[in-house]
DNA sequence: GTGGTCTAGACCACG
DNA sequence: GTGGTCTAGACCACC
């Protein structure tokens, strides 16, 4: 697998893998019906307790995202591409009403943080070029 | 005092009575010398634990916003006033670069992000007018 | 073979097996005598893992419903039927007094009770004319 | 507390407290703002480890049944009571539903069921009195 | 081999 | 004191 985890990020290693699945899965890596790899598996190549991973497996099937099938390991839910990219959407969407708040909590003028914006949003686009 | 808090928030109440102080000062509704409330009073005001209060105070005392006077209380120190400011704007900066990372890593396209952003600036500004 | 296989109802497959085998048996689908298809048959056309139909037969081999013929494979035992009439009978009523334990611990009330049960029931009949 | 677990019973332990703690809200046993009882203090009173009380809890709050009051701890979420009455009722018709189709399954007649059922119902309400 | 459950004990942030 | 997270190791049923 492809995923890192980031511990000195404060962000719960059980819930990075939740993300990091439902990112997979939106982007297309992890295909509809496809087996993901096991509880122990992920577990050895991430170095993380086995624990920890069978907690985000047990999210991303409330989630509806994975669905278990008996003696064989989890799959990805049909269906599932389709709701991770909503939720991604959402999420961000969410994150940045968020911040404009806080901004405007702070009583930031709007053309400074128009400003601020602008810049990071050009520093980001660059990286991906 | 005119702080709210917001519990069902995540946002810890320790800290989000820090951020407002630090706002108050940054916008100039607390000015340096001034006396802030004592701890009894504001957490009383507040319905939060004093212990919370006097955490936050803590906190903004380590950060140089406030400083103790003998025998009077806490009051606000000279030069907060600008660095609180200049905190302020990198706060937000750091927080729109993290959400911007993140949408990076959920490989939304840079169009996506870029109108997504849009739309959430327009839908503040409006509110602002 | 006209069995059904239900992978995402949470009922262990062996059982499921084990369960149609014998309700073939009392409904007189399977006649005493008569050979069931082999391990290797029945597998490929549930699709499912060989391991499990042995599991199965193995099962339905204690339970004295089948019996085994050297060389030939598995035969029904003669008064099968009448015991798996009398087996699917008592495995019914265990299940709807554990349906009514359930409702009795979570204080339904007696009438209510009644009603549901009574509502199901005429659904159901209709379903079968 | 008035809980019980029953460890002979297959049903994992977790989904016990999350069933009697969705009960009694549904009964008004807990009522909606009421603080329940903390991990530490129902797992030494069930005698069963603090982490399977937590996972219980964290179960009831993905349901919406407990919110969580930081630092103080998880209580009853407004709205909760007709919720779990709501679940209770659909459960139990889900779970007659599902002995009924297996009976039609199994090709036991519609008098018989019916015969069955009563039975049962009688035996049920005679403990009740 | 797979996931699922449970225990035990540790550390953290919060009020 | 509270809940939340993580680790470690055990046992189970199922395929």
């Amino acid at each position: 697998m492809f995923f890192q985890i980031d511990f000195s990020n404060g962000l719960p290693v059980y819930q990075q893998v939740v993300r990091q699945v439902k990112f997979a899965v939106a982007g297309g890596a992890l295909q509809a019906g496809e087996l993901v790899p096991s509880v122990r598996e992920l577990s050895r190549e991430l170095a993380i307790n086995p624990n920890t991973v069978a907690r985000a497996f047990r999210q991303l099937q409330a989630d509806g995202v994975l669905e278990s099938v008996r003696g064989m390991g989890l799959q990805v839910a049909a269906g599932a591409q389709q709701q991770c990219r909503d939720e991604r959407v959402k999420l961000i969407r969410q994150r940045i009403q968020q911040v404009f708040v806080e901004a405007r909590q702070s009583r930031l003028a709007a053309d400074e943080l128009r400003a601020l914006v602008d810049g990071e949003l050009a520093a980001i686009e660059q990286l991906e070029v």
